[in-house]
DNA sequence: CACCGGTCATGACATTTGTCATCCCGCATT
DNA sequence: AATGCGGGATGACAAATGTCATGACCGGTG
């Protein structure tokens, strides 16, 4: 009996030509192809899918949130996390969510189908260098509103725009930006938003 | 005859399904596959290829320059441009570098390979949602030096830093960012940063 | 030639950031 | 009850940034 999998990517042509690549495989059959999270569950769910396979980068519900989602509306169902980046910090809070597998689109194209019979069956599949890579980056050394007040600062607003948004003090954001300066190691705000962003700290 | 095809994209995932997708098609022969833009035009050349396929963010060479090359290298060789984002400057510039169509990666892929027919018989293909926004959108408002002092606080250094990087003096620096804040209308370095990013300005 | 725009530079100035010390509160651990 | 930590805030101060006027040089263009 072949694998039933689901396809959530938010490129168009990215996802056409995975579901073309792997429908070809004899024990593959994609059953669905989203091109944003928010209806991941429920199509997991209408085609009894064995195997979710989400980007991490997607409009409206990201893949993390998906995944979760999935793990939730269908616990039978794994979860094949494949992303552009390979944040460390994605990695981590992928497997969290409940995710069995996370590899990068930089895989060749080959392994991806055996990354899929292996989530399948149960097993863990993870991008050797990045796993190595997560293993020395660590956790977020940011709180939940040092991250929160970083990422409203990553689209460039002063700071009383991101206290406007964030409804606080401007001193208190301030002292958030600072404090995640510090723990980023950056110099400047925005320094200290590519660095958190890089290491998938934000979302 | 079939029409022999380059492909250059750093993410080789998208690589590999775009080979094989498209080598499916009769008339259609994927000659070269490239991780990046420094070897394009050089393969172009040695296996005489008829279109060449190129992303435009890539490590070493970027598309747009790549593009230029096959241009100069092979002038019979047609150059299709595929991008992850749809910025409209981008546009503007694989035109000028001598590409003969562009579209973004949300395309359906069955027009993919049309796109790469027509590009063949000498005809243009343009996303048409992208052509309408390149036109609203308008050229680069920034000059040279003001767009490469950007480029250098993109990664959120300090005015000291990006003025050692670009051999000029800090007063130099704050102006050259002063004008490109008041000529994309960011209220911050960062937000003009994002602004020129979006519009593909920068690069 | 005179003019304009782009490049490079100074200096002065107002504003914004970043840093720090110091509070208060609530909550979990001990 | 004491301690520690995160959230939230204030105020003061130093450093960086953004703004503006001004001037010089150069290459093209009317």
């Amino acid at each position: 009996m072949s694998i039933r999998l689901v396809i959530a990517d938010d490129q168009a042509l990215v996802r056409g030509a995975l579901a073309a690549l792997l429908g070809l495989e004899p024990d593959i059959e994609v059953v669905a192809e989203l091109g944003d999270g928010t209806g991941v569950a429920a199509a997991v769910v209408e085609h009894s899918a064995d195997v979710a396979m989400l980007d991490v980068e997607m409009p409206g519900l990201d893949g993390i949130s998906a995944a979760a989602a999935v793990r939730r509306a269908a616990p039978s169902c794994s979860v094949l996390m494949v992303t552009t980046f390979g944040r460390p910090g994605y990695l981590k809070r992928a497997m969290l969510a409940g995710a069995s597998g996370f590899v990068v689109k930089d895989t060749p194209a080959r392994q991806l189908a055996e990354a899929v019979r292996k989530v399948h069956q149960g097993l863990r599949v993870v991008d050797p260098a990045l796993a190595a890579e997560s293993l020395t980056a660590g956790d977020s050394p940011l709180t939940d509103r040092e991250a929160e007040v970083l990422k409203a600062a990553s689209d460039g607003g002063t700071v009383a725009n991101i206290a406007k948004a964030a409804m606080l003090s401007e001193g208190t954001v301030r002292n958030y930006l600072s404090a995640a300066m510090a723990k980023t190691g950056g110099r400047t705000r925005a320094e200290a938003v590519r660095i958190a962003q890089d290491n998938g700290w934000l979302l």
